[in-house]
DNA sequence: CTGGATCCGAAACGATACTG
DNA sequence: CAGTATCGTTTCGGATCCAG
């Protein structure tokens, strides 16, 4: 079959689950930093700021298994562990990539546009980063 | 300043909000469902399938207080409600469609990968797919 | 150095029922 | 038709401690 035709926005479509992947908190960041080159464990933590130790490593592994990343340790004392793209991953670099960009060159305009969201009822005092579900307090 | 110099790696940079916000689990249809033209709220809900009454609502109020969907209420009876893209919008919708594309060419290269990922100790019984996180259990 | 294991709070998500 | 409210479940994410 040379079209698969798969699709997105059915719910039983098996592109969910890729996309729900690669939608991850860290999944972007982690991918654009590896585009860099060949990385080790500690090189990655540092250039990715905030992110927790659990996260990396669970990122990580995940990019590992779904063949996005590959990962090689060498037997030295201590261990030594590089993290690279394979050739799959190369290819969700540019996308992810365009993400960040976007998100880069567009903060000041959503930031703006939260700023001056008309609240329906009462008082402007709240921002409207605030307002998307705080119905839970 | 001509150049902000928003940089998404570090952890204080406003970028990481922008990016957590368009790294929902439904932004990214939602925004290509509406690439279509301007649609009811009842049309979105059908062309995306599995979403749920509330996270449609939810995902849609934060476009729009986010500067990038526009939300029109005609007070017809009973009322009707079409939604469309800002020319902000506009502007990510060809990067999450390209992060749709990309899930949709590339999805049985990634289940290869899954499946075929090498268990580190232990039986190969279980697929890739559920060791993710099964810690907890 | 790299990361596994565990605990725990905070969100995101989803199903259902109710409303104008 | 287009939501809102509520509840329960699942997942996320960080801190800490432990280990090869």
């Amino acid at each position: 079959m040379p079209t698969p035709a798969y699709n997105a926005f059915s719910a039983a479509c098996p592109t969910r689950e890729v996309l729900n992947l690669i939608s991850g908190k860290w999944v972007g960041l982690t991918l654009t930093a590896l585009a860099q080159g060949t990385q080790r464990y500690g090189e990655l933590a540092g250039r990715i700021g905030g992110i927790s130790h659990k996260m990396l490593t669970q990122t990580l592994r995940m990019l590992e298994q779904n063949g996005l990343v590959e990962r090689k340790v060498t037997p030295t004392i201590p261990v030594t562990v590089d993290y690279s793209l394979t050739p799959l991953g190369s290819t969700l670099v540019p996308v992810v990539a365009a993400v960040k960009a976007w998100a880069e060159a567009n903060v000041e305009q959503v930031r703006a546009a939260a700023a001056s969201y008309e609240m329906p009822l009462g008082g402007g005092a709240e921002t409207a980063a605030l307002v998307a579900e705080r119905a839970s307090v």
